[in-house]
DNA sequence: CGTATATGGATAC
DNA sequence: TATCCCTATACGT
């Protein structure tokens, strides 16, 4: 579920229903029930999401990141007993479930973890000729480098995989192998896809089947025929298609 | 009912 | 490179 275009969604309608005046906090799970004792009744001022991570500034900062099971559920009902923190104003309810990280953050930390991450393509302050720079010095296959947070942020499994697919590249090929004027349409494309991946609040590749995926979990190239492939690249599954995607 | 898997990433070696 | 953590879900027995 989570890669950075759903981050970035939840971060926007967070930040429009519940921020700008008092919030009542609780953590039905009790996990973080101290923490959420100490939030309540406090005003949530923005949310900002980087990459996969985002920050709630009640004051006090809250990081969360969902890890690969998290997810936070826009509810109504009565809070199911799995839930870590629950945010409500007036009559809107979110719920944080499953998340890998949900913790008190200082500045400092923030402004570690924000120069620890690479370029977002959903950002208005994203570098791409930083990450370009940092491409050409990885030494990973691109399969790798896609996912490594501290060259682009936000990228996930299945927008690596869709968009190696698009450009014809096999993942194990070197990152460095990548020209300026590829890294620059890749750039362009991953902008486009994650923008309209946040308002879809999935994943959507125009021009993919149904414009969801080519790759990523099929069986057979829908281009070619040809069996897609799988193959472990950056420690996650990739699926790659050995007709369409060269080395 | 148990087990494997997941669109992630930090940490320990 | 391996292991662990977070929880829901899919699937096999």
């Amino acid at each position: 579920m989570p890669e950075g275009h759903l981050i970035h969604a939840y971060a926007r309608a967070q930040g429009r229903e519940l921020a700008g005046g008092p919030v009542a906090a609780s953590s039905p799970q009790g996990r973080f029930a101290r923490e959420a004792a100490e939030l309540d009744g406090r005003t949530l001022r923005r949310v900002e999401a980087y990459g996969k991570h985002a920050l709630y500034d009640f004051g006090p900062l809250v990081h969360v990141h969902l890890g690969m099971a998290g997810v936070w559920l826009r509810s109504v009902g009565d809070p199911r007993p799995s839930v870590r923190l629950r945010l409500s104003r007036g009559e809107v309810t979110w719920d944080l479930i499953a998340p890998n990280r949900c913790e008190f953050y200082t500045d400092e930390r923030r402004e570690a973890l924000f120069a620890r991450l690479g370029a977002d393509p959903l950002r208005r302050d994203a570098d791409p000729d930083a990450a370009f720079v940092r491409l050409q010095r990885s030494p990973l296959p691109i399969g790798a480098a896609l996912l490594d947070q501290r060259i682009i942020a936000g990228i996930g499994n299945v927008i690596r995989n869709e968009l190696l697919y698009e450009f014809g590249i096999d993942p194990e090929r070197p990152a460095s192998s990548i020209d300026a004027e590829t890294f620059e349409r890749m750039w362009h494309r991953l902008v486009a896809v994650m923008r309209a991946s946040v308002r879809r609040r999935r994943i959507v590749f125009s021009g993919a089947p149904r414009d969801r995926r080519y790759v990523y979990k099929e069986q057979d190239c829908h281009r070619c025929g040809s069996p897609i492939q799988q193959r472990e690249v950056g420690n996650r599954r990739a699926y790659v298609c050995p007709t369409c995607q060269t080395r």
